[in-house]
DNA sequence: GTCTATACTTGGATAGAC
DNA sequence: GTCTATCCAAGTATAGAC
């Protein structure tokens, strides 16, 4: 089946072996930002973790950040995957609120988006990381502006609160929220928040297109 | 007048050369802090920034997160007295958002924040750091709440939404939004929501005390 | 009491082994 | 092509000079 791969040994090609390292740093990588945050995720650090030799991420990666940013990478694939699946099953504003308390609770126990604010404030202590770090967050920014713009359409608010403002706002408080619980240990008033949001949510869930019916000229 | 003290020399006693140190070293740790990030906080990079030896942060404050924690302290400090002055001058809810607009161009350009997320999130790195760093944060969170408080004893959301949850909100928003601005190089997204807030605020200074009057039975 | 010179540890990066 | 041993820079901390 493989063209150069071995039947069943123990033994591994070239690129299966360097495939494996790679994932082995880059999972490593992930879990050291989320325990130790930026500074604590150096080349030695992550690579006892992934039982490697540090050497091996100059090799594969060419820096620590490279390496740093493959992991954001590999978080950011995966959360917006299942992002997306949990939203799209999502009707009316309330149960919107359901989906993204449901994505919040899940990304604060998993520590993924300490990774991302990990990345992003450690990105002032190395030159040319910020602009690789924005780059990827805008498929965040997307993914929340596309969903509210799709809430919003069917909304009194609509043509009120411009939909990229408001996408802006909620990555921010997202942020925000989790570094605040992360920091006091507490989830708790953070959680609070998803309750009152589900009450004034559910005041819009009765009245669909209170707008003007004509959307195109 | 001073006990041991030079009358008009260039030479000092003891106490003024290490709090003329001290300063200079909490001001560097700011500098260093907003320029380079907690990660890029070292020993070394404070020290020559201060023009002294590097060895006198560990004379002074022990340890390099000690020095980091002062300078948090004297950024909160001086933050939080302008803070009172702009938001006891306010009058309603429209003024108020003014003054929260006024108030983050300033630390947005001073860089404050930044002190705090980079303290915030730097802490993952250092153990211990955490709760010092949170100990340190509540005096804004209670700020927020009790300007919050007032604000909304006067108004029809009194009752509905909890002054506590709304103050930790705000503070999260403030943070996310520093993070987000610094990335990107550019706080015009996060200045556009003051425009919002503004005009959402003006729907409520025309209505003051819309609940019952009695306070207390 | 204040500071400097020095010791030792950890980190980033690469030359060369396999 | 993959990896390890090694180099040098940067980091923390302190013993001892002033």
């Amino acid at each position: 089946m493989a063209k150069s791969g071995t039947a069943s040994g123990v033994s591994a090609t070239g690129s299966e072996r360097s495939a494996v390292t790679r994932r082995q740093l880059v999972n490593a990588a992930v879990e050291t930002l989320k325990s130790d945050g930026y500074a604590g995720a150096s080349a030695r650090t992550i690579a006892q973790r992934a039982g490697v030799n540090q050497g091996l991420i100059f090799y594969h990666f060419g820096s620590v950040a490279s390496l740093l940013l493959a992991a954001l990478d590999a978080v950011s694939e995966e959360r917006l995957e299942r992002y997306d699946a949990e939203v799209s099953a999502a009707i009316g504003p309330s149960q919107l609120v359901d989906a993204a308390e449901g994505i919040f609770r899940n990304d604060l126990d998993a520590g993924y988006i300490t990774v991302l604010v990990e990345m992003i404030a450690g990105a002032s202590s190395t030159p040319g990381l910020g602009s690789e770090v924005a780059k990827r967050i805008r498929p965040w920014r997307e993914f929340a502006q596309s969903t509210i713009e799709g809430s919003l359409r069917n909304s009194p608010l609509h043509g009120v609160l411009p939909a990229p403002d408001i996408a802006y706002a909620v990555v921010a408080l997202y942020l925000g929220l989790e570094m605040l619980s992360h920091l006091e240990g507490d989830p708790d008033p953070a959680l609070a928040l998803f309750v009152h949001a589900k009450r004034i949510a559910g005041l819009f869930d009765a009245m669909p297109s209170t707008t003007s019916p004509e959307e195109s000229p």
